[in-house]
RNA sequence: GGACGCGUAGCUCAGCGGGAGAGCACCUCGUUGACAUCGAGGGGGUCACAGGUUCGAUCCCUGUCGCGUCCA
């Protein structure tokens, strides 16, 4: 016998554990299966398990579980990215707190090393969190970014690329974190809004015959200007260009330009141009082949370019004696308050600078061709399709991709520098040794490059590096391109573009032929979680608290694509009270010898009730399988809640109750059987999305009759494909006159306050043939149902009786006893008013000429059929009103 | 400024051309055995607003307002 509840506390590490040690999670070693691949978006090896984690991972979980059960040879290839600033991070931070030496202090090697020892201690945290939730990836294929297969699939690409020109070494302005002292790319650059100032500082004419009065967010780069430009088209300035202002403070001059960039109708119409610290400016000083000059060092500090006197300056308290140095020189026109956009690093939240250095580059530009061409046909679609917006967009304006770091965890690039500045870019130190050697006609050491690539470099690479790219695996010939991506659409450009492009550019195929997006989980409010909020809810708790099923069921079930998914504990908890329905549903079945029955067949029963439950699960197995094939999460995980408790438990297992205790031995040994085998199929269904609990009735259910075609976990059955000709539309209209019946007589019941115990008989009124034979035969059942004493046909209702109708029948429950003739009188009111305002509406619609004339027939007769019920029914209640008394 | 999304019951959301729905919350009633992590019943909505298309609009189109996100 099952326990009452299911205990996911002991069952799922249990389960969890069986599943893997059987080899459940590998794809299935037949050659003729379909594959199916995916990998998954490797969390940072620094991370541990947040919601957005668990919503990603359950419905990649719930698809690839889908797949393999469909047969599928599925894989899901689990694994961790690197993750270059953060990993730095975590274990400087750490060094720090330990007291110990700053990773400059320890050198480069012992602080790789450190950060080794750190990821073979912690790393593993985040993939335990992942099996806690239940995801079956295949941790034998499981890989790290940073592994030797992977790096040198970096290599090769780095090369290859490098060779092709599609990588360059370039000196342009760079987005530079002061902070970890590093570029970083477009993309880890976040704007934000703040309050700022605009100074306007007053320029002497060099010969002392006037002033230009320029206006800066940022004074301290006045130092390093090398222009003052207004438009052309600026009558005011035509005059002065071409000569010069002498730059105060700097006492340089600096000529005045004129250039298409400055807008006359800001502020004075003219510029400063500080080419080395600005982007704008930058192109203008390409433009104008201006000086650049650099005023800061790594971290944003005023270098030996600035006035002495500025020199080691922060650049904030640079600012500050800026504009005191103005306002003394009397050159402060006037201070305005503003709000504007500032770049900050979206991992260290400091300002970032624009800054002048030599970084290596990925020609994205040219990458980014094929990979619009194949969204554009459809090669890899996104589900839902408005993002292929979003990627177009991005794409068609794509810039160069700054992928050199300088940090010390990651890959490093793979370039050599020989004693005059030339390159090598190899595979192999090696290589680039015998390279050197070539060229310079002997033995030549080389300095490789000191810094490491972008981690989205090497995740870029992620669908077909995993799988043993470059060696031509068979898992890379079988495997790729994947299936399926499913991921954040926080990503898309980070990852799923570069992923595009470098698959087309080195496997020649798509890396994935369909890309859902995922949504956002935010708090019960709609704020976005953040732990400076304080509003995380995390997820291991929540699996302690109501098992990983029901937070599963919960995020599929919310995981409409086009809104962000609010969490509530209330939901995770109303989500776990379905689990424990369905499996106190399996342990009413198995109280009641519901078992399977030795060849049972679906499409042979003959209990109405049987073939109404039996069509009811083909329907629910079609919705969800359609559901699922397609990325409707929410649908299907909607489609079981309503098959499974408001089907099933409601009325099935409610209406199989006289069957069971009765005494027809034929319809009850049917009726098991059938129980039983809707049972197994909704196990079934309900797998990908609540695994563990339905593994584990699978597990309980295994000795009850017949043995099962498959004999192994759940995980690894068969799913079910069943035939629309099982759903039976007359049983289906039969068990919707009963439903019907029993619901509207326990309504009037209840708003009458006919007491529970009172056990009426139900009078059958006026029904048709076919009604009042489906009534008869469902007596007993209606009987228990409804408590009522029996089911009898009655020629007409009796003096005191409430009458109601369903489907045209009418009823009468004699309960004059009971009822308070007032609130009958006002019930019946109630109803006729409702009626009489269906009728109104349909009889305007069939008045329209034009609506009979043009809407299609069906909709038509449907009206028709409409309003002439209504209006028996209207016509019934009113005579029943008319007898009480009541005012019609 | 551009792009996308969203405004439906108190809350969270589904529906997306022909009868306004679910869960939660609320109110009433109900425990001799599947389940109180439950059952039965009930109240509650000019489907943001304004136009348009249509025989018919919550649903399609246009505009307005409000909210959110991303990109400049």
């Amino acid at each position: 016998m099952l326990d009452k509840n299911f205990d996911p506390k002991t069952a799922e590490p249990r389960l969890y554990a069986a599943w893997e040690s059987s080899g459940a999670f590998a794809p299935i070693d037949d050659p003729n299966a379909e594959p199916f691949s995916m990998v998954i978006p490797p969390p940072n090896v620094t991370g541990s398990l947040h919601i957005g984690h668990a919503l990603n991972n359950t419905l990649q979980d719930v698809l690839i579980r889908f797949e393999r059960m469909r047969g599928k040879a599925a894989l899901w290839l689990p694994g961790t990215d690197h993750a270059g600033i953060a990993t730095q991070m975590v274990v400087e931070r750490q060094l720090a707190e330990q007291g110990n030496q700053s990773r400059r202090d320890l050198g480069r090697e012992a602080f790789v090393a450190k950060v080794w020892e750190w990821k073979a201690k912690s790393g593993g945290v985040i993939v335990n969190q992942l099996r806690r939730l239940g995801a079956s990836c295949d941790w034998s294929r499981e890989r790290f970014t940073l592994d030797e297969g992977l790096s040198a699939a970096v290599r090769r690409v780095f090369v290859t690329l490098y060779k092709q020109k599609l990588i360059y070494r370039d000196k342009r302005l760079v987005n530079w974190d002061p902070h970890f002292q590093t570029a970083i790319s477009d993309l880890e650059v976040e704007q934000r809004e703040v309050d700022g100032h605009y100074w306007h500082f007053a320029y002497p004419l060099e010969d002392g015959s006037g002033e230009i009065v320029v206006a800066t967010t940022r004074p301290e780069t006045m130092l390093a200007d090398t222009a003052v430009a207004v438009h052309p088209s600026d009558a005011r300035y035509t005059a002065l260009v071409g000569r010069a202002v002498r730059l105060p403070i700097v006492n340089r001059p600096i000529p005045i330009i004129a250039d298409e960039y400055p807008d006359p109708d800001k502020g004075s119409g003219a510029v400063k141009i500080t080419p080395a610290h600005d982007f704008h400016d930058f192109a203008v000083g390409k433009r104008h082949n201006l000086p650049m000059i650099n005023i800061f060092d790594d971290f944003a500090r005023l270098n030996d370019n600035a006035p002495p006197e500025y020199r080691g300056l922060d650049r904030f308290a640079a600012r500050k004696k800026v504009v005191e140095a103005f306002e003394a020189l009397g050159l402060l026109r006037e201070v305005e308050k503003t709000r504007h956009t500032v770049p900050h690093g979206d991992r260290s939240g400091v300002v970032v600078e624009p800054y002048l250095t030599d970084q290596w580059y990925v020609a994205a530009e040219v990458l980014a061709k094929p990979a619009i061409k194949a969204v554009e046909e459809g090669a890899t679609v996104f589900v839902p399709k408005n993002w292929e917006k979003t990627y177009f967009e991005w794409m068609r304006n794509i810039q160069p991709w700054c992928i050199s770091r300088q940090l010390w965890w990651g890959h490093r690039i793979p370039a050599w520098f020989g004693p005059d500045g030339r390159v090598f870019v190899e595979e192999t130190e090696a290589e680039a040794l015998r390279q050197a050697q070539e060229h310079y006609g002997r033995p030549t050491p080389l300095r490789q490059d000191e810094d490491v690539l972008d981690t989205w470099f090497s995740s870029a690479l992620w669908p077909f590096s995993t799988l043993g790219w470059p060696e031509q695996t068979s898992d890379l010939a079988r495997f790729y391109p994947t299936h399926t991506l499913i991921t954040g659409f926080d990503i898309i450009f980070f990852w799923v573009a570069r992923m595009m492009m470098q698959g087309l550019h080195f496997m020649d195929e798509v890396p994935f032929k369909r890309v859902f997006i995922n949504a956002l989980v935010r708090d019960a409010s709609g704020a976005k979680m953040s732990k400076s909020k304080g509003n995380v809810m995390d997820p291991l708790e929540l699996v302690d608290d109501y098992g990983a099923d029901a937070l599963r069921f919960t995020l599929t079930a919310m995981s409409g694509a086009a809104r962000d998914i609010k969490l509530s504990r209330q939901r995770i908890e109303g989500y776990r009270n379905f689990g424990t329905k369905l499996w106190n549903a399996t342990r009413f079945a198995q109280m009641n010898g519901c078992a399977r029955a030795e060849g049972f067949d679906p499409a042979a029963v003959k209990q109405t009730l049987n073939r109404w439950i039996v069509g009811e699960t083909q329907r629910t197995a079609a919705a969800v399988t359609e559901a699922l094939a397609d990325c409707g999460f929410d649908e299907a995980a909607n489609s079981l809640y309503r098959f499974i408790w408001n089907r099933f438990c409601d009325w099935y297992v409610e209406l199989a109750k006289p069957i069971l205790n009765g005494a027809d031995e034929a319809a009850k040994a049917e009726t098991q059987a059938t129980a039983a085998w809707v049972l197994d199929v909704t196990l079934k269904l309900l797998h990908p999305v609540m695994p563990f609990l339905t593994e584990e009735l699978w597990a309980q259910t295994a000795d009850l009759g017949a043995a099962r075609a498959h004999t192994g976990f759940l995980m690894t059955a068969r799913w079910p494909d069943l035939p629309a000709s099982l759903v039976d539309a007359a049983a289906d209209a039969e068990i919707g006159l009963i439903i019907e019946t029993i619901s509207e007589g326990r309504s009037v019941r209840q708003e009458l306050n006919v007491p529970p115990a009172a056990r009426p008989p139900l009078l059958v009124v006026e029904a048709s043939a076919a009604q009042r034979a489906v009534l008869t035969a469902a007596a007993p059942l209606i009987g228990q149902l409804l408590r009522v004493s029996e089911v009898r046909l009655a020629e007409a209702a009796p003096e005191g009786s409430i009458p109601y109708v369903v489907e045209g029948a009418t009823f009468a429950l004699p309960v004059a006893e009971y009822i308070d003739l007032a609130a009958e009188r006002a019930r019946l009111g109630k109803e006729v008013a409702a009626l009489a305002g269906e009728i109104g509406k349909l009889a305007g619609k069939l008045g329209n000429p034009d609506f009979v004339a043009r809407a299609p027939e069906e909709v038509v007769e449907e009206n028709r059929e409409r309003l002439a019920e209504a209006e028996a029914a209207k016509a019934k209640l009113e005579a029943a009103l008319g007898r009480l008394g009541g005012v019609v």
